[in-house]
DNA sequence: ATTAAAAAAGACCAAAAAGTCTATTTTCAA
DNA sequence: TTGAAAATAGACTTTTTGGTCTTTTTTAAT
């Protein structure tokens, strides 16, 4: 990995958390000059304007997520065990693993009017996360781990919609516990239709 | 009512959608001249400053939200159709009764970090409305409506997470359906709680 | 070690945004 | 109806932000 590419990167890591608190139109280029300890000519060598480096630092972002919730439910073997496991990413929403929180909120909400082309990124990732979730009940349910009567979709929606009311409200809040609540609610609901 | 105080009115109703759809930072004082069809000197007559019809706006949202809850609450007389009606508000997300959705989760998303003011108004009006929530169920229980069983603390929080979730879901996706079934999912929840 | 190419600095420029001010128009009480 | 006060238009100024360009420094292949 040659200089221009180690710094690019180095840009990345530093800016995209910005981007994700600050949100897109309250992120300056000063603020990533200021956080990278660059000149303008030295960031405008790897990024052409404020509109790709936006880009770039919420694709980081949302590839940064999938990646993590990739990886955590490949990790375990169980349904419920790869179910616990994402819910476990959002324990801790005030010290999130991003700092910020969570891009599909933060940029969903920002991206809602005025920029359609990650509403569309956004609304490919919540959709396709759906189904990941309720074939991963449905695998459960065909390996007995799950009760039938389970409504996959309802609950996979019903997490996600949850986690994210959960990150608002956690971080409005600056407190943990209702995050906790909703945990403790969500695996107990899970745990309801577990097959011992 | 004299004239200036009608058209500031009017410049508040006109422009508050504006700053819930687009945010803070991503509304102009420009936008907002084009809206109202008025010139500089015209609204500078009644705020001083961008951050004071920011901050004007944003009260505005959030006391009709407000306002809108507290009616249709105080219209039912038993605590599940008061829960119903409020979970009614958010019934269709798109076409939203204020443009942009929901000023909590809007402004939640925007002021986390960089508002603390705003931030603390949004704190305390939702764990305000968790307390409305918890003493109208708790009211129910008393009343023999709702079984003693339930969790108070807990369902309000769902409540309002799940909503406010589905809001996000809802807008990105575009689709109502998000939000239909889990209004529905909200409601049979409830029910099961209710005595007959 | 040398040197050509790549990367970075920072002064500079352009555009967009916020905010000011005076001339003009509108309001409304006498 | 009229005229002083209030409200508004819109040209102008200032500030902020984004983006460019030339010079200097650093990199890395030879």
């Amino acid at each position: 990995m040659g200089k221009a590419e180690r710094t690019r990167q180095f840009i990345i890591e530093t800016a995209a958390p910005i981007f994700n608190e600050k949100g897109i139109a309250g992120t300056t280029i000063d603020d990533i000059l200021a956080a990278t300890k660059m000149a303008k000519g030295g960031l405008y060598g790897h990024f052409e304007s404020k509109e790709e480096i936006a880009s770039v630092m919420v694709n980081y972002l949302l590839d940064k997520l999938s990646d993590k919730v990739n990886t955590v439910i490949a990790k375990e073997k169980t349904a419920i065990k790869k179910i616990f496991a994402f819910i476990d990413i959002y324990k801790d929403p005030i010290d999130s693993y991003i700092d910020g929180g969570c891009p599909i909120l933060n940029f969903g909400v920002e991206a809602d009017d005025n920029n359609p082309m990650l509403k569309q990124r956004l609304k490919t990732m919540i959709e396709e996360g759906q189904k990941v979730f309720v074939e991963i009940i449905n695998k459960g349910v065909a390996d007995g781990e799950i009760s039938p009567e389970i409504n996959a979709a309802d609950y996979a929606l019903k997490m996600f919609t949850l986690l994210e009311g959960g990150m608002l409200v956690s971080r409005v809040t600056g407190s943990g516990k209702y995050m906790n609540s909703l945990v403790r609610m969500l695996k107990n609901e899970l745990k309801e239709y577990e097959l011992k």
